[in-house]
DNA sequence: TCCATAATGTATCGGCTGATATATTTTGTG
DNA sequence: CACAAAATATATCAGCCGATACATTATGGA
């Protein structure tokens, strides 16, 4: 019992990270287990997935995953915060762009223009961009069913894309201080996109979409736009 | 390989059901079962949930689950039927309703209160109802990772909700056809409801509630009907 | 009351899963 | 090139889960 391996493997996954010049390879197959788990989970979800699934698709064996990342649940945190990471990225200039007029003294029209331009990017990214299905999978299952990234998401995610959102809504109706009201309409706007992305095969079932491309997503676009028209 | 009892089971669960009259004991015993699966599953999610618990928590043991449903699967898809026979029986006035101003001759006023006493009644049904919560669990999982009974609730609930909601937006918008766009808005109304039940956690911690009450509904029913006041 | 059948319990099987002890190979460095 | 450390593979374990063979009890009609 207590032996030295788990618990250098619980505690801080691999000793490698205090080290400072470590092999490449190390890296590079770290790198393609996260990638192969993001699919993994992405598909699956966190039960469901299997351990052996993911070491499959990495084209490697079991203990690599609980040397890099610990266990199964550290591997699922990893690509959480993988996810995070690329989401922040790619919504980088829109959310600045929004925080920027936040902060300033800005017009009703500037702040629903910046509301707008980051509907449409979320739209874009949740909905439209192939790359990030995945991650979205993750995502949305982690809202209708918390699990071990649930926090992460929360807090890295959510919670700031709903309070950045009132504050444009509450902006928008000129508002001293942000209102109930506009805290939950941010919250159901911003509920709506994971929606769409969950339930993607029933949209498209009844719209009779036999995909989701430019067309579609400018449509989903437009109505949003129209609907943040009418704040 | 290949003995009676199995096949029995899997095929037509219990002989019992061609039987006029039998057992009152066992229809009891069904039904705690199925009560017990409503709430493990509507808990946990199909593949977290083991019929240990299920039996467990019906106080029996494991055979009677595979006696009265051949699987657990099956047990699953009893699940999902009951929720909609449940679910259509509460929302049923509604429903008939809007029904009724749908085949006939109506001004976009009278489709424009129907669908709101649907999306209020929804908001009840799906948020607010405890005895309900469960069954949006499973329905909230089954929506964003597709499972054994996703064609039940998509056939039974889904597709003639969003048909229904998409024809009342189309009569408020005076047009002769259900556009693709009202189809959309219908989609997206729609989607936040179980979305906003999936998201409780995400939404009460952001809204600073303690809890969802009659007031918190209200608001909440409040902002949708403005939202469909401006269709 | 008796008995066929329905209902339930006991015990167990086979399969899968996460994890890891142990052995082997690979890598970077002096 | 040699060698310590890092990385990967083999083999295996212990636990859980769904399912069911088998045994037992309960039920209700004749």
């Amino acid at each position: 019992m207590m032996r030295m391996d788990s618990i250098r493997a619980a505690v801080a996954p691999p000793g490698r990270h205090a080290v400072t010049n470590a092999s490449r390879k190390g890296d590079e197959s770290r790198l393609r287990i996260l990638e192969a788990a993001l699919v993994e989970f992405g598909a699956g979800g966190y039960r469901s997935t299997t351990t052996r699934s993911i070491a499959d698709r990495a084209k490697t064996t079991l203990p690599p995953l609980n040397y890099y990342f610990g266990s199964k649940e550290g591997l699922y945190r990893a690509c959480a915060e993988e996810i995070v990471l690329r989401y922040s990225e790619i919504t980088n200039d829109a959310v600045s762009g929004a925080t920027q007029i936040i902060q300033s003294v800005s017009s009703p029209e500037t702040a629903r223009s910046a509301l707008k331009t980051l509907v449409a990017a979320s739209v874009r990214l949740i909905i439209g961009s192939p790359v990030f299905i995945l991650g979205n999978g993750i995502i949305a299952r982690e809202l209708s069913e918390p699990g071990p990234a649930f926090d992460i998401f929360y807090e890295q995610l959510w919670l700031p894309g709903i309070e950045r959102n009132a504050k444009l809504i509450s902006r928008i109706k000129g508002e001293v201080d942000v209102s109930a009201e506009s805290r939950l309409q941010s919250i159901l706007l911003i509920s709506s996109l994971p929606s769409f992305h969950a339930r993607r095969r029933v949209a498209q079932k009844a719209m009779q979409w036999s995909g989701i491309g430019e067309s579609e997503l400018n449509l989903l676009i437009e109505v949003l736009h129209r609907q943040i028209d009418q704040i």
